[in-house]
DNA sequence: TTGGATACTTACTTATTAGTAAGTATTTTT
DNA sequence: AAAAATACTTACTAATAAGTAAGTATCCAA
């Protein structure tokens, strides 16, 4: 595939991470990499097309890590360990989450974008919510409300913990992790 | 003060509430309000001049409910579950809480409206630290964490789930909060 | 070597945006 | 009754947005 399509999907992820859907242009895109606004169109000819790319990239990547964790044969702790390592990255790179960029302007996205924006939800939380069920069942987890429920719990720290630690100071998002963590022992 | 003045503010952080803050327009607020663009301008000269008056409205707001429960002598219980009670509210109404709206526009904001915002966040954050460790204190509230991590917790948990709950279908808003309120009991 | 696919650029259009200057009607104050 | 403040409207401007039609250069395959 084309390498300037592959950045135009790069960058306009990274942008919607900081600058939010709404607030960046294709000029942005463009500019960025050297070439003209109409090179943007020429690979996703409206800007729909391009968010919902974004989000099904978003998506391979998920079940990638996931199958990659599998036949390397993780437990369910160093699976969520995995995961909430992507969140420590992203907040060091001062980054949100798509789901967290995504999520707040829902409305005003274009259909097929909101469809994967609620495949890609579904399947993390999802897969948090197996991990989780499995992992309390092997002794791994504890923990006394619904599974489904403690898998919102977790996602819903970690998306709004990243917004959390860029608006107030001094917030310790190492820390904050640890306790999530620290929480699903006793 | 002005009636129209305050009709504006409310439908610009219905606005935010719904479509976030780069997606909403002056337009907006003065065809739902009958008057003119440039009316619109006479209350708020700038976009940002608005935004920043809808988050010190948010911190009036706020402040007022604290001085209100005190002044009521509500314990830290009854606190807590008001607090949780205004985002089942926003989650009836489908909308998002000021936090979770303007959090990830944050870089595209205006510096005066940034500022506000970030009061608004510590005075919500210390608040729930403060109820959560004095609660913890008079052995109504149960938790291992750290009260500043917990009481993190806690807020990113309410903010990032009215997102959920608009994107996973069958999400069970109240069953959630029940969840939160109760992993504070043993 | 020629036809077509690929990867763009040039040069637009149309719509919407935030914002403003100047004017007007109404109410309030002096 | 006159002056001034209040609450707008009219009529714009300038910037930026998404999107498009038509053209060009390069490369690859038949």
């Amino acid at each position: 595939m084309s390498v300037t399509r592959e950045r135009i999907i790069e960058l306009g992820e990274n942008l919607i991470l900081t600058k939010g859907y709404n607030a960046f242009s294709y000029q942005d895109i463009s500019t960025e990499l050297g070439i003209k606004n109409a090179a943007v169109h020429y690979y996703f000819p409206t800007k729909a097309n391009l968010g919902t790319s974004i989000v099904k990239t978003n998506i391979l990547r998920f079940e990638e890590m996931i199958d990659n964790m599998h036949s390397r044969g993780f437990d369910e702790w160093k699976q969520l360990d995995a995961f909430i390592k992507i969140y420590i990255k992203s907040n060091r790179e001062q980054k949100l989450c798509i789901f967290g960029s995504l999520g707040p302007d829902f409305d005003t996205l274009n259909e097929n974008t909101q469809n994967e924006l609620v495949k890609m939800t579904e399947l993390i939380v999802n897969w948090l919510t197996e991990i989780l069920t499995s992992g309390k069942e092997k002794g791994f987890f504890v923990f006394n409300e619904d599974a489904h429920n403690k898998a919102a719990m977790i996602f819903s720290s970690l998306v709004a913990s990243l917004q959390l630690s860029r608006i107030v100071k001094n917030f310790d998002y190492k820390s904050f992790c640890q306790a999530i963590q620290e929480g699903l022992k006793s």
